[in-house]
DNA sequence: ATTCAATTTAGAACAATTCTAAATAGGCGG
DNA sequence: CCGCCTATTTAGAATTGTTCTAAATTGAAT
């Protein structure tokens, strides 16, 4: 097991606890699929990865550890269009960038300040998304041919 | 039939004409019941309140209408979390509250310049959608007891 | 009037998510 | 270490939201 791993594992059992859920080997592999490859998957898909190193693990509880991670911090519920959610681990200021044409999500940062939002009086904010549709660079050649 | 009603109609007509769509209408009366109450229903709510003055609209009617309303320009496709996606008439630019505890959803309009997004290199942006999560005053007033 | 494509309809099908009840596992006080 | 209590997991059913299908209808353009 590598440092980062370790770094990882220490922060899911940390955060978690914070959020008032318990550790679980479950929590875990899904928490590894979410770090492992960052590109926005769907419980399906989270569902499909996690059963390759825990075949036993349920639809339920797949569920189940993505709310306990998007409750505890550590992961962002990301709805972009119809149809299933995405999930991110990157919990960073960032936005998303979607093409409709692939359907490829993109994290950009967003550098400095946050943008400015008027808001409704006494609204308690608690984090915010910001979705950007359109084409992606690759589509936008494609369609030009 | 007021003037107001006309003028939503004439636009109605030239929008969905220049979308490449038909006006129809059961496209008229979904529109209406967007303009109606913009309380950002579900297509399901949509639906029922359809019904009232055309009873025998079927549901992928109103799928169909909704989405021929968006690629027109005279709506927006809002989803704020998993679950139904909801549709909102107001096409001014603006982002959207939405109460974790209640689940009411306020439109705020976006004032002055709009926030500068950093970009991936290529990307072409046909909108975005800024939704905000937190508390509402009201809910925020109630939990306080 | 004729024709062709878009639209509507009811209902089936499908997809995404949540629920259920029973089994298991963790943490805690004794 | 034992027993208890609650959280979690599991398989599968149920529910909800959306899309599809095939046939009938409508609309616009000849």
């Amino acid at each position: 097991m590598s440092a980062k791993t370790n770094s990882n594992e220490a922060r899911l059992n940390e955060r978690l606890g914070a959020g008032g859920f318990r550790f679980t080997p479950q929590r875990q592999r899904v928490y590894d699929v979410l770090l492992q490859k960052r590109d926005h998957p769907t419980a399906e898909e989270v569902f499909i990865r996690a059963k390759r190193a825990m075949p036993e693990i349920s639809h339920a509880t797949v569920y189940n550890c993505l709310d306990a991670l998007v409750q505890s911090g550590l992961a962002r519920q990301v709805t972009l269009e119809r149809g299933a959610t995405r999930f991110c681990p990157n919990m960073e200021e960032h936005c998303h960038y979607y093409c409709d044409a692939c359907g490829e999500v993109f994290d950009v940062a967003l550098t400095g300040d946050s943008p400015l939002l008027p808001r409704p009086k006494g609204f308690k904010i608690a984090r915010y998304d910001i979705a950007v549709h359109g084409v992606c660079a690759d589509c936008a050649a494609k369609a030009k041919k």
